[in-house]
DNA sequence: TGCATTTGACCCTG
DNA sequence: CAGGGTCAAATGCA
């Protein structure tokens, strides 16, 4: 009865997400509905994750999933194709159910008394402003789990706009702030922390007592020019390398901006770059069955070398950031597909790309609204 | 040259 | 006062 192989335990889940997908248009109680399915979907891949790590999967490349679909060698190709469409397919469910959550988040904070934290399921938290995090960070550990910027209110921050005479260094209190955790790419450069379509510039970093690695700071690179308040904090979880905690605080204003560009920056750079990766490629549309993405030669040249945040110099400088050719895989002959796909998804290396968006983003799935307020 | 990261110091808050 | 958050000079890269 009890199914132990981690494949077919995968493929249980996003048999789950696609459901949840289906269903999400009919959803007359959407929070309820979707912490329901969502903790279902958690519960199965946890239990996945766990056989993963007691199987004779368990060796260092296996801490990603798509590798294992590649190495095992008893499955058919057509077989790793299907448990790669599959998973794909069950992240990219994972990442609308999350902007849809956002979304709903987000109506809901703005129908409610905006300063109202709310929550959403156990695997949620709200990390008040100077709540401790590492109690939280244990709590949430599931990719569907956590929660999503919801704009505060405060889109005065900045505490750099202010003139004064001396340095002014407000340690404003966001009211709250949104944290998530988020898994890293399992081989490849883990240092990098996951990218969330926006672009950050890292300010700062810290050792925090009590956790074995330091927390990033992160703003908005547009901050300067449009002012936009967005400011994220990156921490890996002292229980968890491969899991990043994410809080975000303020919202983005830059796309909103009288003055900022037409094009909002962050999302539509990806979709920039993804527009004109789908305008010189055959690139499928969402209709497209997955499984013939997973062939497509083209996606792991177009993952690569997609330059969204970090950018310049950054990238780590010299962290052998991904954003340039050198990292594209020109030339090279795609053998094994869902390799290549495996190596877009969770080896892209590069500080400023995020090529999971790009794999991932269909531009009807994605449903990003940061500092949405407008309504 | 411009932009990003790094890093030590400073400042704020609890 | 301790610890977290931010600043800004130094540095590196394209």
């Amino acid at each position: 009865m009890e199914e132990t192989n981690p494949i077919s335990i995968i493929r249980q889940g996003c048999k789950l997400a696609r459901e949840l997908e289906a269903n999400l248009p009919n959803l007359t109680d959407p929070h309820n509905m979707l912490l329901t399915s969502c903790d279902e979907i958690i519960k199965v891949f946890n239990t996945a994750k766990e056989r993963l790590y007691t199987t004779q999967y368990r060796d260092p490349m296996s801490h990603n999933p798509m590798n294992m679909l590649i190495r095992q060698p008893q499955e058919s190709q057509q077989t790793q194709i299907e448990a790669a469409a599959d998973l794909q397919g069950w992240l990219r469910s994972s990442y609308t159910q999350a902007m849809d959550i956002f979304q709903l988040q987000l109506q809901a904070d703005q129908s409610r008394n905006p300063f109202e934290t709310q929550k959403l399921g156990s695997d949620v938290h709200v990390a008040a402003a100077g709540r401790d995090h590492a109690e939280a960070s244990a709590r949430s550990r599931s990719i569907g789990g956590g929660e999503f910027p919801v704009p505060p209110i405060d889109v005065s921050d900045s505490g750099t706009g202010n003139s004064s005479s001396q340095r002014q260094r407000r340690r404003r209190d966001d009211g709250e702030r949104r944290t998530l955790t988020v898994p890293v790419p399992r081989i490849g450069n883990t240092e990098i922390p996951p990218e969330d379509g926006f672009t950050w510039r890292k300010y700062g970093q810290k050792e925090i007592l009590g956790s074995k690695y330091p927390r990033g700071y992160f703003r908005c690179t547009h901050q300067k020019l449009y002012q936009c308040p967005a400011k994220k904090l990156v921490q890996r979880l002292d229980d968890d390398p491969y899991m990043f905690e994410v809080t975000y605080r303020g919202s983005h204003t830059c796309h909103m901006s009288s003055t900022a560009p037409s094009i909002p920056p962050p999302p539509d750079q990806i979709s920039h770059d993804i527009a004109q990766f789908i305008a010189s490629q055959p690139l499928p549309s969402s209709s497209v069955p997955i499984s013939s993405w997973l062939s497509m030669d083209s996606l792991g040249r177009g993952g690569s070398g997609m330059a969204i945040g970090g950018g310049g110099g950054g990238g780590g400088s010299g962290s052998g950031s991904g954003a340039g050719p050198s990292n594209t895989r020109s030339g090279k002959e795609v053998e094994f597909p869902v390799a290549d796909m495996a190596d877009v998804m969770f080896n892209s290396g590069s500080s400023s790309s995020n090529s999971m968006d790009f794999l991932f983003q269909a531009p009807e799935d994605v449903k990003w609204k940061p500092g949405d307020k407008q309504g």
